[in-house]
DNA sequence: CGCATGTTTCGACACGCGTCGAAGCATTGG
DNA sequence: CCAATGCTTCGACGCGTGTCGAAACATGCG
């Protein structure tokens, strides 16, 4: 009676096979146009078109036309924290013995979720900056930049005075569903992704959210902040 | 293509309203009776059984058969999380400057989360002993109990040292919609809210979630965490 | 044993929604 | 201006599923 009917909504919009494959293609935060949403989803542009109305509709996508084309892309980082949590349900843990395809294995180990860094080098990051002192676990689900991150960030060619800091503040935790830890995320984490790109330390996999760690990258994650290759496989 | 149809089958389950009833009445961690979820959801006990396993086979609940009785209840506090992080999604902080009837705001005022305490008051007596210095937010979404925070748990009659930790630490942080705070949850947790219902701190609403403070709680909760009434309303 | 209560199963109905073919708009390019 | 491309709207089909009435099953009480 108290309940809000707002739940069974969103959940119906997320309960069709065809919408979480959408859904989950723009996961990465990057905005798509509708076709390639459709053959994403394995589906005709009209079936995409009228899922991708719904979802609009419904406040989980943001769309931006452009010429003859529409770009859509998730309303925000609390719809893949949904879709995220969603994921984590399934079959309680079962026992993975299953062989898991190269892709999969690979999206487990370094993806972009949303907009910045995740997955097991996404939280070796994180824990590497926790462990140097440069970033702090606060309350409401934040991190807290030290004195001694600033001055990090800034030799890495950060200017972290730039970054000015949403209404959730500057740096915030990311559950990681594959991982079940946290890691960095907020405007800080994705500055540092996108230096890591124009870095040259990583890049994106042409076809998934998957992410490569380039030698470089490897070799700036190793001097410093103490991360090892072989220690993540 | 690398998807899960997990998601929209989770989802699936809880895109009904009915469903949503139900598992809403079941977020407070008790277990309840088939007939009784039947009124809340304001169906049939044809159609709630229909729904009740549906749940049970996606692994949304779990039963308990005692006589002719069959007692429902959620599978797991990662259930209760789905359902949280699902409401917060919504009309996205609408303007909400609708009345709010009496109950909504006893429940955002007070209430179990599962089988801890959540609310203002959750959020409260979680940062009353965050700035008392007996508990400190950890990595993992965890909080740790400090050397003075075990000595403050004893004196009020909690041996934290019989409190066993589950897989997931000792005290949890878990996330309020309504106030879009973190709140003490685990073990914990689930102690110190039983500790306050023997003592007569707190009380059940007799119908809801909800839960009444009562004139001792708030002494209680004056005296030892520093909280007061006035400053929550 | 018979009756009442709580719960599930069976069957039938109707509504909703995902799907695609065909047509209609909008934009770009010759 | 016409053709091509990208996307959306319209219409129709078919399946799935939520709903309830009736009946079966299970348990507890005289």
């Amino acid at each position: 009676m108290t309940t809000q009917p707002n739940i069974a909504a969103v959940a119906f919009l997320i309960a069709d096979p065809a919408r979480v494959a959408m859904l989950s293609a723009l996961l990465d935060g990057r905005a798509r146009p509708a076709g390639e949403l459709a053959y994403s989803a394995g589906v005709t542009a009209q079936t995409a078109s009228s899922h991708l109305g719904k979802l609009l509709a419904g406040g989980l996508l943001a769309v931006e036309t452009e010429g003859r084309h529409r770009y859509y892309r998730l309303a925000g980082p609390h719809v893949a924290l949904v879709l995220e949590t969603l994921a984590s349900i399934g079959p309680a843990e079962s026992v993975r013995r299953k062989p898991l395809t190269r892709d999969a294995q690979k999206l487990r180990f370094a993806r972009c979720c949303y907009d910045h860094l995740a997955g097991r080098v996404g939280i070796a990051v994180t824990h590497g900056l926790l462990e140097k002192g440069f970033l702090i676990a606060a309350e409401r689900k934040r991190f807290e930049l030290t004195a001694a991150g600033a001055e990090w960030f800034d030799r890495m060619g950060m200017s972290t005075a730039s970054i000015k800091p949403t209404r959730y503040g500057l740096a915030r935790q990311c559950l990681d569903w594959t991982e079940r830890q946290h890691h960095l995320a907020g405007p800080l984490g994705v500055h540092l992704t996108n230096l890591l790109f124009a870095e040259g330390c990583i890049r994106r996999s042409p076809s998934s959210r998957a992410v490569d760690v380039t030698p470089k990258g490897w070799k700036v994650l190793r001097e410093h902040l103490g991360i090892h290759e072989q220690a993540l496989l």
